[in-house]
DNA sequence: CTCAGTGCAAAGGATTTGCATGCCG
DNA sequence: CGGCATGCAAATCCTTTGCACTGAG
């Protein structure tokens, strides 16, 4: 069985929680999220599924998003990103190319992951804060930028 | 010597750098951030100085935010919000209600933040990113949120 | 039939920009 | 004087909404 249909099941479950269907629209954005590796912008999902109207992509991802399925991501960039929920994808991180806005995945060991965990929930308690989650973004520049310096 | 002098002297030392005048307009803003103990939005800085014109505030927190004295942080809220960076405040990192967008500062123990530092080196080169900054935002709910709930 | 979902075009809203004027160095 | 800085209003641009229509159950 791929993931695609654990996916699939999953986020027909989340919406069908909340009252809505799983349709042909947003089974084609969780497919294409699916695909890629990294976050992306509704112009290039866009892009890449021309059929879907841009108001329909805005408002299934925010459906999706009230789902569980889907997290939307801003950065100081003009845009918003979307990428399928940690639930769906296992927990991570992101590194941020500051030039051009583009996003990575990427994964911190176990130890450290704990570590982190432990400060943050006592942070939270401190602060009088119920704490949901949590994101750590490197920010830098990437490869194909510093060569176009 | 207090505190917001030195922060005067460090802003006017980094505009300076880079060809810009630190105005009447630019050491208000400072000082609001100054007095501030959190991020503020421009709609919040402009009720406590209404007679900085929005687009003066805007543009001169851009301008504040090029020299290196201002940053600028987006969440999933509507609002960007501004706050002095690092190098006058010290390290620091937030924690988001994400009901009401506020946004408060905490810090990590020195360990923690070394031993983060040190994966976040690791993560970066392996990328092939160019490191600049990390930022770790815990959201949750407030206590007011919690209890207006 | 009903009501969520869709596409198109128009509206919203935070942020940016053009332009004429003010002002520091 | 020269060029940055300012304020006002208009323009931008991402995102959201209104509305009429379609389609699944």
């Amino acid at each position: 069985m791929s993931k695609e249909v654990d996916a699939d099941q999953l986020v027909a479950s989340q919406l069908e929680a909340i009252g809505y269907r799983y349709t042909n629209n947003r089974r084609r954005l969780i497919s294409i999220l699916l695909l890629s590796s990294k976050p992306l912008t509704i112009n290039q999902i866009l892009k890449i599924e021309p059929s879907i109207a841009q108001s329909s992509a805005y408002r299934n991802l925010t459906t999706l998003e009230e789902a569980g399925s889907v997290v939307r991501i801003v950065t100081n960039d003009d845009h918003a990103r979307y990428e399928l929920a940690e639930e769906i994808l296992e927990h991570h991180h992101h590194i941020i190319c500051s030039p051009c806005g583009e996003i990575l995945d990427f994964h911190l060991s176990e130890s450290v992951e704990k570590t982190l965990e432990a400060s943050m929930k006592k942070v939270a308690s401190q602060l009088g804060f119920i704490l949901e989650t949590h994101r750590l973004d490197l920010i830098g520049t990437c490869n194909s930028c510093s060569n176009n310096a």
